[in-house]
DNA sequence: TTGTAGGCGTTATCAT
DNA sequence: ATGATAACGCCTACAA
C-alpha cells in the first residue's frame, strides 16, 4: 500500500497502534526529526519541534515498539533471569534484587523457571537467546554430572560473543563471571559457632552431592569441625525442600539419642525439620538443637527462632546485574553471617559426661 | 553493502550471531524455503529441503531473531506480569503459576515489580506495552482513590484494541477479566469456623482501608459475625506485612483481656503477630487464638501451626494466563477453603462467664 | 537542523 | 514446492 519507509497504515482509527510515522505525520515532520525528538541526541532538533512531535506522540497515544527498536540497534534492553523456582522463597529473594536494579538501569526483565531440571534449563537458555538479553542471569544449584553442562556452556558462549553479558549466580563451575555466596566459609562459621555453644553431636540433613550449593555447606560444615575432635557428623541425605527436611528429621528422630543438634544445609529444610523432629515428640532447641543456611523471612517467626547463616540474596540479584553491565567489575563473593537464635541455645553439659573429649 | 533482502552479513565468523539468511545460503536454498523449514506451515517444503535447512541451522547454531519475528507477524509471544513484590510468597506464587501455564503455552514470561506505588504500576504498563505482550497480567491489590486508575484503564485499553489480552487478579474494579479470589466468603467462613470454635471476642489486623484486598477480607469477616450478637470486633489498622503484624500485635496485647482471637488480613501479618504477642508475653493458640488468610507455605511450620484460608494462588496464575489466551472463557473466581489448626484450638468457656451474651 | 533512503531479521504474498 | 521481494517499525549514516 506504501513504499518502503513510508507510513505503514493511513488511518489509525481501525489499525493497530501509532507508528512513528504517524507521529511524524501528525506533527508534520520527518520520521527521522520524530525519531530524534523521543529518542536518539535530541540535541539536533529545534525545540519548537521536539515540543511538536512530544504532543503528537501524546495525542496518539504513540509507544515505540521495542521489538522494532531491538531490531533497529540490535540490542534489546532485557534481562533474562533463569532460575529453579520462583516460589522458592531464594530465588524469589534474589529476583526481588534483580528487578530493582534491572528497574534502576531501565532494563526490562524476563524470567524464566527452570524447576531443577538441567535439561530444562538448558531449553530455556535455547530459546531465551531467541530474545537477545543485554544479560542472562543463571542461578540455582549447578548439578554436577549432568550431561548438558557443555551445551550449556556453548549455548552461553553465543551470548557472549553476540556482546550479551553472561553472569551466574553461585555457581562457581561455569567459565563466566560469577556472584559467589561463600557458601563453605559460613558453614564453617556455623559449626564453630554451634561448638562455642556447646555442641558436639551433630547431624546433617543435605541434598544429593551433585547439588553443588548443598555439597559446598556440608563439606564446610565437615571443614568447620576440624580438628575440634567431635565424633563424625551424621549425615542424612534427602530432598532440597521443605519435605524433604520433615521427612529427614522424622528419619533421625529414632537415633535423636546420638545428636545434640542437627544442621540443615538450608532454611526450609530445617524449618520442615523442626516440624518433622517435634512430630516425633522431640522439641527443637530444648531436645535437639537446630540450624539452617539463608536466613530466610520465616526464620524469625518460626518456634524457636531459628538460628542460620545469613546470605545477602537480594543483594546478589542485584549484584549480578551490575556485573553484568559492567564488564570490567570483578565478581563479588558475598559475606554470610552467623545468625544464632534460640533453636540453638548454649549447652552446658558437665564435663563428666563427654565420651567425645576422650578421643582427642 | 548487501541489498535489501540480501545476506546481512558475509562471513558469520566475526559477525554477530547466524541470520536466516546464513542458513539459507549453508542450505543452498532461499530464504523463504529457510524460513518456511523452521517455522511456518512446513508441510509445503520438500523433506529432504527441511532436512537440509535444519541442518544448516543447527551447524551454524542459530536462533531466530525474536523481535525479528515479532514485528514481521506483529505479535510477540510474551505474557507481560505486574505485581507488587517478587518475594512476597503471596506474589511469587502467582508467579509460579503464570510462569507454568506461559510456559505450556510457548509464552515467555516478562515481570515487573510495581513495589506497591500505583504511579510506578502506571509507568510500568506504559512502558511494557512497548514490548506488545500478548498478554498482560496485573495483580497485587487495587488501591482506592489512587489518582492513576483512568490513566491504568486508558493504557490497558490500548492493550485491548491491539489485540492483546489484558487479565487481572483479585482486581474487581477494572473493566477487565479478572481471576477472582473470593476474599469476602473466606473471611466470612473463617469467622463462622471461628464462632463455631467457642470464639467470641475479636481483633482484626488490617491494612488501610484502600487497599481493596485487605477491606474484602476484614468487611468479610464482619459479615461471617452478623447476626451472632457478638461484639463488635477491636479493629486494629496496621501495614500488610510481617513488620505491621508484629507492631500491631504488640499494641493488640495491651487490651488483651478484651480479645480471644485475632484475625490477620493475610498470614504475613499473622506471623508477625504471632511473634509480637509471643514477645508481648502471650501464648499464640493458647492464651489467645490467632488466624490469617492465604495459607501460604510457612503456615504449617509455625508453632502452632497457623489457621488460615487457603487461597490457591498458584492456580490463580495459571488460570490468569489461559483466561487471557481465551477470551471466550468465564473468569473463575476461585474458592478459598478454611483450614483450622492448632493456632484456634477449640475454646470451651463456662456458660456464666458470656458477658457478650447478655446483649442479643 | 532536517529529510532521504537503506538496513535490521523475519514473515507473507505472489509469481514461478 | 520454491524463490523474489515487499512489508513490519525503527534507527542512522549521508545528503541537503
Amino acid at each position: 500500500m506504501t513504499g518502503t519507509g513510508g507510513p505503514p497504515d493511513g488511518a489509525r482509527g481501525a489499525g493497530g497502534p501509532a507508528t512513528l510515522h504517524d507521529v511524524a505525520r501528525e506533527a508534520g515532520v520527518s520520521v527521522a526529526t520524530a525519531s530524534r525528538a523521543l529518542n536518539g541526541s535530541a540535541r539536533h532538533v529545534r525545540a519548537e519541534n521536539v515540543a511538536r512531535v512530544r504532543a503528537a506522540a501524546d495525542r496518539l497515544g504513540y509507544r515505540p515498539h521495542l521489538s522494532a527498536q531491538a531490531i533497529a540497534k540490535g540490542s534489546t534492553g532485557t534481562v533474562a533471569l533463569v532460575v529453579r523456582d520462583v516460589a522458592d522463597p531464594y530465588f524469589s529473594a534474589i529476583a526481588a534484587g534483580v528487578a530493582a536494579e534491572a528497574e534502576a538501569a531501565g532494563l526490562i526483565l524476563t524470567m524464566a523457571v527452570a524447576g531443577g531440571s538441567p535439561e530444562r534449563e538448558l531449553q530455556i537458555v535455547r530459546t531465551l537467546r531467541g530474545r537477545r538479553p543485554r544479560v542472562v542471569i543463571v542461578t540455582g544449584s549447578r548439578i554436577d554430572g549432568a550431561g548438558t553442562r557443555d551445551a550449556l556452556v556453548e549455548e552461553l558462549e553465543a551470548y557472549r560473543t553476540a556482546g550479551g553479558g553472561v553472569v551466574m549466580i553461585s555457581q562457581r563451575d561455569l567459565p563466566y563471571p560469577t556472584v559467589t555466596i561463600d557458601n563453605g566459609g559460613g558453614a564453617a562459621d556455623l559449626a564453630r559457632a554451634l561448638l562455642g555453644a556447646g555442641y558436639r553431636r551433630f547431624a546433617v540433613l543435605h541434598a544429593p552431592a551433585a547439588l553443588r550449593t548443598s555439597r559446598e555447606r556440608h563439606e564446610g560444615f565437615l571443614a568447620g569441625l576440624a580438628g575440634s575432635g567431635v565424633p563424625e557428623p551424621l549425615a542424612v541425605e534427602t530432598g532440597f525442600t521443605r519435605d524433604g527436611g520433615y521427612a529427614a528429621a522424622r528419619r533421625l528422630a529414632e537415633r535423636a539419642g546420638d545428636v545434640d543438634a542437627v544442621f540443615a544445609v538450608n532454611d526450609v529444610m530445617a524449618i520442615g525439620a523442626m516440624t518433622g523432629l517435634r512430630d516425633a515428640g522431640l522439641r527443637p532447641g530444648t531436645d535437639i538443637g537446630v540450624a539452617g543456611f539463608d536466613d530466610i523471612a520465616p526464620a524469625v517467626d518460626v518456634v524457636p527462632a531459628l538460628t542460620s547463616v545469613a546470605v545477602p540474596l537480594r543483594e546478589a540479584g542485584a549484584a549480578a546485574v551490575r556485573l553484568a553491565l559492567s564488564n570490567d567489575a570483578t565478581p563479588p563473593s558475598l559475606t554470610t553471617t552467623v545468625i544464632l537464635r534460640a533453636s540453638t541455645p548454649p549447652r552446658r553439659r558437665p564435663a563428666e559426661s563427654r565420651p567425645w573429649a576422650t578421643t582427642s
